[in-house]
DNA sequence: TGGTTATTAAT
DNA sequence: TTAATAACC
């Protein structure tokens, strides 16, 4: 039997800045590139065909440049231990190289299946660090510097000429690939590196000038703001990758302001990842237990008119439909959008958190749990923070541009009734063709009254003696101590 | 990178 | 009377 490495493709679609495939090559044996879709993650709550599609985006930018070395990753549609159990049938598989995750409990739970396997089998698995999350870590000594550490190291691009192609047998594992995944659509961004370094270059030279003044408005931001979250998130791009580009361009700068708040951004990144490595129970709990004795209302019918962008409140709505629409969404409406389902709604956060999940085309488990978590407020270490929708609209939407884009029924509204259109008359409802109630729903729950409800239940709730004893406990672990407050 | 309300300072 | 600031939720 042949002596092959695997090299096994998950959360990292690229070819570039690549360790595991590094040291695949570099070990000399020809190595096996391979991606599995997993039919459990297929059918996981917090997934959607706008990220299998992505997923497959990325492949095919990967192979487009492997033709030129001759091979191809190849692509398997069947649960991973499956997989691994019918190559082994086939080859002598000494290592598997592959970047370490910090996913949902799904592919977590497959990792330590895959572990044993590999384990009973004599197959060494090398997992390599993905970005700055480090693995294993009790608290947040040091971590700011090996933060450092992994930014300022260097890329590193595997020789795909060293790619010794291997000849795969006919093997049969589970399923085709749906049609649907490989038939691209053009309201969600492209996957794959070649479009990620595009979005990359376009920022920098042409976007980034506007990136703090727009970076809150859901209309502006769209295009103010890197957009690389997708090439981020599913690997097609490395996080030093963008950084370094960004440190290069600064240099060409006079106004580094714009610079500056991008690169705070990339910092956040890895911090909210190594929060949830370390705590991944937050996928499914309150990060504070404290909180578990705060309860909730369950009301189905507002929780579906959240998600279907039907609540009465224009710029929630909008919004709503948006990231539904396009799987995008700038970080303050992402936050607004939260607050009105946890706050003003009074809903568990759990539900919303896997219907986001599914809506974002860049879901990071890593950033999604830990931020909505704190959106929620039950984290207990950070003030909760509580969006008007009003005011929000207002603020970043003032002529009603992006409302109106994305809820026609409210075309004939004039601007001033666009961010409160439940204050317009009977009479100006005639004048202006438009019923509220049936062109488009009245307010579901009324704005200032369930704020303050919120607002004092969740500051009360501060003093639980529970709550601030998680509280001590999670800056212990989660914060960096040589920090005052 | 919140919002509301009470308090104080500035006209 | 209003703008700025602090306190509180």
């Amino acid at each position: 039997m042949q002596s092959i490495n695997i090299l096994w493709f998950k959360r990292d679609l690229r070819l570039t800045d690549h360790v595991p495939l590094h040291r695949a090559i570099e070990s000399g044996l020809p190595t096996l590139l391979l991606y599995i879709y997993e039919p459990s993650l297929v059918s996981a709550p917090e997934y959607d065909l706008r990220h299998w599609r992505f997923i497959w985006e990325s492949l095919e930018s990967m192979n487009q440049e492997l033709k030129n070395y001759n091979t191809q990753v190849s692509i398997f549609h069947d649960e991973v231990l499956n997989v691994f159990h019918q190559l082994k049938d086939q080859f002598n598989i000494t290592s598997v190289y592959s970047y370490e995750e910090t996913g949902i409990k799904i592919t977590h739970d497959r990792d330590k299946s895959v572990q044993s396997f590999c384990n009973a089998h004599k197959i060494k698995w090398q997992e390599t660090q993905t970005n700055a999350v480090v693995r294993g870590l009790k608290n947040r000594t040091g971590w700011a510097k090996l933060w450092e550490k992994y930014i300022n190291g260097s890329m590193v691009n595997p020789n795909l000429r060293k790619l010794k192609p291997i000849e795969l047998p006919t093997m049969n594992c589970g399923y085709e690939i749906p049609a649907s995944w490989k038939t691209p659509h053009a309201k969600f961004q492209k996957g794959g590196t070649a479009t990620g370094l595009r979005y990359m270059q376009d920022f920098f030279q042409n976007r980034i000038h506007n990136y703090s003044q727009h970076i809150s408005k859901p209309l502006e931001s769209r295009r103010a703001c890197s957009r690389l979250s997708p090439y981020l998130a599913w690997g097609n791009l490395s996080l030093r990758q963008v950084f370094m580009a960004q440190e290069d361009h600064k240099q060409t700068v006079k106004y580094k302001r714009n610079h500056h708040n991008f690169s705070s951004r990339l910092r956040w990144h890895c911090h909210f990842i190594q929060k949830f490595e370390m705590e991944d129970a937050m996928e499914f709990r309150n990060l504070n237990r404290g909180y578990n004795t705060l309860k909730r209302s369950e009301n189905s019918e507002h929780f579906e008119a959240w998600k279907n962008g039907q609540t009465g409140y224009p710029l929630v709505d909008a919004c709503m439909r948006c990231v539904t629409e396009t799987g995008y969404m700038n970080f303050r409406m992402r936050a607004m959008m939260v607050s009105f389902l946890t706050q003003n709604l009074w809903q568990n956060w759990k539900d919303g958190a896997t219907w986001l999940a599914q809506m974002f085309l860049d879901f990071e488990p890593g950033i999604h749990y830990p931020q909505f978590q704190m959106q929620a407020g039950v984290t207990g270490i950070n003030t909760v923070r509580m969006y008007n929708p009003v005011k929000q609209s207002q603020d970043h939407d003032p002529q009603g541009i992006f409302i109106k884009q994305w809820i026609p029924e409210l075309n004939n509204v004039p601007i001033q009734f666009i961010h409160e259109p439940w204050k317009m008359t009977s009479m100006e409802q005639t004048l202006y063709q438009f019923k509220l109630g049936v062109d488009y729903p009245k307010p579901i729950v009324p704005l200032a009254e369930t704020a303050k409800i919120a607002r004092d239940k969740i500051w009360a709730h501060r003093d639980d003696p529970i709550v601030l004893k998680e509280g001590k406990r999670i800056l212990a672990k989660h914060t960096f101590r040589n920090r005052r407050n």
